[in-house]
RNA sequence: GCCCCAGUAGCUCAGGGGAUAGAGCACCGGCCUCCGGAGCCGGGAGCGCAGGUUCGAUUCCUGCCUGGGGCACCA
């Protein structure tokens, strides 16, 4: 158990023997540390509730306490606060217990969730952009979080790959050469076995099709034939299909793993295909929930108290082929059945009504039952220094290896500049400089709140100094020195004592708050609350270590005690981070 | 027109109905016989506007202003 919810439950016990519901007992860290290390609002509300005097309900519950030994002071203040403070030796013991805990005192999760988060979600018809570094990082963190809070998470790609854009790509091949195979619809195969295009090809294909579609009404209604023709199993349009996925595919898996982003599940729009088909019937002709409307299939899913415009959910285009929602609900359909209760989508918040759509007809017509929990994570976007969406000099869109470059070469020259890793091996240094990047990317990204936009600033990113990624590294491999010179000292770690300097102290309380950490971050599913952590976490301890001189100190009980501490920190700081995908190398 | 998100220090951003709203950067002033100067200590400066709910509002509600975004056959 931690610390904050042992007191919670000391304090619920008090109110409740005092006849308030016990939870007025909510413990939270205090708002003035010069006071007291915790505080306990409760009596405020209860008082009011039950028509009492606040000081006098607190003094009730203080009283009520079975057991105060571990209380150094219990004061009320102001108009019913309970400053609460605890006692040095207590503070140890959790601490120790902290220590050799695997778990760090996170408990286990109740109701322990089946979740699969829905992040990344490239389209099969382009490169990875600097768009979709949002979700993947965000995405990535959650599923972590949700993991290290002890629940069974799946992180799924979702890939774009049934859609429109495929139709596309069909005719804008067929254009360029109308002579392959593919196009035949006499053809009877075998289809060549190689592709006959790359992702490069793909990538550039695929803005010039999408203009010509814009403005041309033949062309738009070709691509939306080929869409039609794909799903329904035209032979040259699917092995076509192959070729593409496969190039996207395998592209994506390199960018995805320089990225340090792991899916378990590689699916996509494609993968329901086959049910696509007997969903839309179901919701025709069993449910009746379905319409036909202008030769399309939609839901309605407005409700009549609803205050804003909600148009139906599309099911089929009028010449029958499927979209996005058709395939979403398909999708959450299969992961209903396969007994996921938790689906959550890491998507732009620009998809916002989407997702309303997709969930209300998911709920209306039964494929999700109110026990699965569906959410739309949305998030901002990265803005250019400007303040507009991030681009290339040139105004184009900044391919996601390119970013890595640029990140990896910044993140180099801060290495020089600090003359760290001067002398190392050169591939030991590239190492460190690829993971000094993408540790600048990710904290840059993660300390704002997902919601907000934010604006990508290589150079404070990059920093050493401040609220940075690579400040949070270099703090973790700083420590690990100190613990691998102490090991050659031959000075070994012992039971954490009670402290009896502030910083030192205060370092503990900030450990102690570990669980109470990760448990915010997951109920709001914002890594942010995570970063801010970490970050205190370093401070805490910089100032623990100019108060304490750890290698140099006499009493040797204390020092063994300093040292468990400062290997506590380590492993926190160091989940703390992998928790961000953040990795901390041995030695910088 | 309707809806969603945002508006907090010079800049970039945190902030869970509670006390005196925090951090980084920048700026100013201190601290190095120190385990890697990544640092530590101190200073100035702020909740878009107007109402409402509440003992108490940056937080919840309403309206307005500003910025970004969305509104069936794209994803």
């Amino acid at each position: 158990m931690s610390l904050l919810s042992d007191l919670t439950q000391r304090f619920g016990d008090a109110f409740a023997a005092v006849g308030v519901d016990r939870s007025a007992g909510l413990v939270v860290p205090s708002q003035r540390p010069e006071l007291a290390q915790y505080q306990c609002n409760g009596a405020l509300g209860a008082a009011k509730r039950i028509g009492r005097n606040p000081r006098d309900l607190a003094q009730e519950v203080i009283d009520a306490l079975d057991d105060r030994s571990m209380f150094d002071q219990l004061d009320i203040a102001g108009p019913g606060f309970i400053n609460i403070t605890v006692t040095d030796d207590f503070l140890a013991g959790y601490a120790e217990a902290m220590e050799h805990d695997h778990r760090l005192g996170l408990a286990e999760p109740d109701p322990r969730h089946k979740v699969i988060v829905d992040y990344g979600g490239p389209n099969m018809s382009k490169s990875m952009h600097v768009g979709h570094l949002r979700a993947s990082i965000i995405g990535e963190s959650l599923k972590r979080l949700l993991r290290l809070s002890g629940h069974a998470v799946d992180g799924d790609i979702h890939m774009g790959d049934w859609g429109m854009p495929i139709g596309q790509l069909i005719i804008e091949l067929e254009r360029r050469q109308p002579d392959l195979p593919y196009f035949d619809a006499d053809f009877t195969g075998p289809y060549p076995e190689e592709s006959p295009v790359t992702l490069d090809d793909l990538s550039e294909m695929y803005p010039i099709v999408v203009e010509r579609c814009k403005n041309d009404p033949e062309e738009a209604e070709r691509a939306r034939r080929a869409t039609f023709d794909l799903q329904n199993g035209r032979p040259g349009y699917l092995a076509l299909w192959r070729h593409y996925r496969d190039v996207s595919v395998a592209e994506q898996k390199k960018d995805f793993e320089a990225l340090g982003v792991e899916f378990d599940l590689w699916r996509g729009e494609s993968t329901v295909h086959e049910r696509l088909a007997t969903l839309v019937d179901r919701l025709m002709n069993d449910d009746g929930l379905a319409r036909e409307s202008d030769g399309a299939i939609v839901v309605d899913v407005e409700r009549p108290d609803d205050k804003k415009e909600m148009p139906p959910l599309l099911l089929t285009r009028s010449d029958g082929s499927y979209l996005y929602s058709t395939t979403d609900l398909a999708t959450l359909d299969q992961r209903v059945e396969e007994g996921y209760d938790l689906i959550l989508y890491v998507v732009d918040a620009r998809q916002g009504l989407h997702f309303e759509q997709v969930f209300r007809a998911a709920r209306l017509s039964g494929i999700a039952p109110d026990t699965v929990g569906l959410e739309h994570i949305a998030f901002g976007t990265v803005n250019g220094p400007d303040g507009t969406p991030f681009k290339t000099r040139e105004g184009g869109v900044l391919r996601l290896a390119d970013l890595m470059k640029i990140v990896t070469d910044a993140a180099r020259a801060r290495l020089d500049e600090a003359e760290i890793a001067q002398d190392y091996p050169p591939e030991e240094r590239e190492q460190i400089a690829r993971q000094v990047g993408l540790a600048a990317l990710k904290f840059g990204d993660l300390s704002n709140h997902r919601t907000s936009n934010y604006v990508f600033d290589l150079d404070r990113f990059t920093s050493f100094e401040g609220k940075t990624g690579p400040y949070l590294q270099y703090g973790a491999v700083r420590i690990k020195s100190i613990l691998r010179r102490a090991n050659e000292a031959g000075i070994e770690p012992g039971p954490i004592i009670a402290p009896t300097i502030e910083q030192e102290r205060g370092l503990i309380l900030r450990l102690l708050r570990f669980p109470e950490v990760i448990g915010r971050a997951v109920d709001v599913r914002a890594p942010n609350v995570l970063t801010e952590y970490a970050y205190e976490v370093a401070t805490d301890f910089n100032r623990f270590y100019e108060a304490c001189h750890i290698l140099r100190e006499e009493d040797p009980q204390r020092q063994a005690s300093w040292l468990s501490l400062v290997d506590l920190t380590l492993g926190i700081l160091t989940i703390s981070l992998e928790t961000l995908g953040i990795e901390v190398p041995e030695r910088m």
